[in-house]
DNA sequence: TAATGATATAACTATATGGTTATCGATCCG
DNA sequence: CGGATCGATAACCATATAGTTATATCATTA
């Protein structure tokens, strides 16, 4: 695979807007699944199968923790593609909605 | 639309790796649709959707001059998805082989 | 061990995408 | 005007994508 493949497969990954919301959020804090189904109006599945799609794109990492799994954002991958994370719009205030209704996920285990 | 829906459009018109080799063909020179379809394996209808989806996305801008058009990369558009130019390979070569092949057009016509 | 909860995967559907060939429109020139 | 060239559009086809529901996998906990 050649050099603009590589790059077409890494805009790919960002040319959705799920997934850029995804990105947007992990840039505020790593997250798990069931944190970002209820932000969405999708279901736990396709936003699994977006964050499959981020990771195979190299922009996100997992960690599990207990039956969690918490994924980070890879901002140096993001940079190869040099989409500046300050373009997004800031999405604090999704995340305190959701911190509100007690849907964040206080996990207490270590990573492994 | 909102915000991410734009901005994932914009991705869009760049997760294709024949639209970024026409970008990076564009950072070097204006060029017309004759010109590129010689470099890529494809038909000039191909060719000419792909300079549509990105004029859409409001990459490139056309110039008519005579019969041809010629198409210019919008940098300051290309920089709202902060792609760095800098970060495609250099394709000179591909047009110094078509010049070599007098494959490049030599337009005289002023732009209208 | 059994039940629960979080993720991942499978199978399917509808739409988007990227290619083709055929054809139309516009411009230039004899 | 008539022919030739460049580019755009139309119609079609194959594949990719993003969603769904159902189910499997893995970890926690009673």
């Amino acid at each position: 695979m050649d050099r603009f493949e590589e790059l077409a497969d890494g805009f790919k990954a960002l040319a959705d807007p799920t997934r850029l919301k995804i990105v947007a959020l992990l840039n505020i804090r790593d997250c798990c699944i069931c944190e970002l189904v209820p932000l969405f109006g999708i279901s736990q599945p396709a936003v699994s199968r977006h964050m499959s799609r981020l990771k195979q794109a190299g922009l996100v990492t997992e960690t599990r923790r207990g039956q969690w799994v918490f994924y980070s954002l890879n901002r140096a991958r993001l940079a190869d593609f040099t989409l500046g994370v300050g373009a997004l719009p800031d999405l604090s205030a999704d995340l305190q909605k959701l911190e509100s209704q007690g849907l964040l996920v206080q996990c207490t285990i270590k990573t492994s």
